[in-house]
DNA sequence: GCAAAAGTGTTCTGTCTACACCCATGT
DNA sequence: ACATGGGTGTAGACAGAACACTTTTGC
């Protein structure tokens, strides 16, 4: 009988944040097939037989970029029957967050960065996906300094704040936001200074630790 | 090639929590099949090809249990090639709250409820399935009332207070948990009285409107 | 009348918010 | 010397934590 089929394929999407030009920006690549064809999507992969589903999604991760300091979460499985609508594709969501400064993207036509505010339309329900994402980025972001996973290794206090207002959507005081961060476990200030911008050279600080809020969270290093 | 075999069986398995004789409680079902033939595990069952990933899930707690009003949120997605000693079978994994007075269990030798501070060897991942289910339960509690949906529909606050401490598992102040309690949105004080328990009668209340925390947790309501 | 649980306020402390000016540098 | 972003402190509001006694009832 047809509702007692029960094996189903099996995907993982990513979504792929990161900032850029002074804004979020996500991964997508333009899709070569039907369904859906030319229309952009986030990057995915089928689970294969052999692999646990983070390991899935960071195969699929490494076929898009090479990355090192990755942060990865699953975020959500969307199973709707009609989310595909060829046939019944069930897909792990996973984001993940990655510096600018560390991905190694050769980005084509069909493969590009987009701000998370100006989205083309987009394939099945990435759409809602990456709202989704954004969403827990935000939760995430109150609870431990995730943000840090998006900023270059060094970094000014103002680059921060600019991270945290991206992501929330809303303007933060400075002298608030610089007073609640120094006191943040686990950030170093710098004896060094950013000079590439005209100005006064801003002091650089460095997360030397960063406490994961779950197991089931990854910081994916370098050459892992 | 074997790696690139992409159909998988995939279930869904739900943690169903209840407060019962002054402890929390989850609902555990003995296998009568290998594999872990007679061990405990929670309820589940394959997703269909006509059903969504959360109807899957009601689907497969009206199966064990007859119940009103339920909190269902999706807890996450557990695939380790590993898992399940025979087959590949990934499950998303659901966490369901229920009052002790809705339920309407049959329990039998294979069908019990057992208090979460004791739990049998278990299935599978099972084990960790229920640790995650509380972590989150823990979390969405200090977010919004949901304990209210391990409540009875009228309840005294030091009923409440009870259930907070089972789930948070520490001890809370009886002046301030009321305090704050007692400001929150949606509470209700009637003008009852519980009689039942002996000594002096304390007040009871109700909760008359819940904000969800997330559009995809649910409130399934009696008859739905 | 006594055992048992219900009910009730105040103080302290730490955290979040709002807010405006001087400083160091490059041009 | 001036334009630009970097850097700094204080006062008020609010929320959470600590803490002990009186009240009401059943027995």
């Amino acid at each position: 009988m047809f509702n007692e089929i029960k094996t189903h394929e099996i995907t993982v999407d990513i979504v792929i944040l990161t900032i850029k030009n002074n804004a979020l920006n996500v991964l997508l690549v333009k899709r070569n097939n039907e369904p859906f064809k030319d229309k952009w999507a986030i990057p995915g992969g089928y689970v294969r037989m052999s692999e646990n589903l983070d390991e899935a999604a960071i195969r699929v991760l490494k076929e898009r970029t090479a990355v090192g300091n990755i942060y990865l979460e699953q975020l959500y499985t969307f199973g709707d029957p009609l989310r595909h609508p060829v046939s019944r594709v069930i897909t792990v969501a996973y984001f993940a967050l990655v510096r600018a400064e560390d991905v190694d993207v050769v980005t084509t036509p069909d493969l590009a960065w987009h701000k998370v505010s100006d989205l083309p339309p987009l394939a099945f329900d990435h759409k809602e996906i990456i709202q989704y994402s954004l969403k827990r980025t935000r939760e995430r972001l109150e609870m431990c300094p995730v943000a840090y996973q998006l900023l270059n290794e060094k970094f000014t206090l103002t680059e921060m704040q600019k991270a945290y207002e991206m992501i929330m959507e809303k303007k933060l005081d400075k002298r608030n936001f610089r007073k609640k961060v120094i006191t943040t476990e686990g950030l170093r200030e710098l004896n060094e200074f950013s000079k590439s911008t005209s100005k006064r050279p801003a002091r650089l600080y460095t997360f030397e630790t960063i406490k994961l809020n779950s197991k089931r969270a990854h910081f994916i290093k370098k050459g892992d």
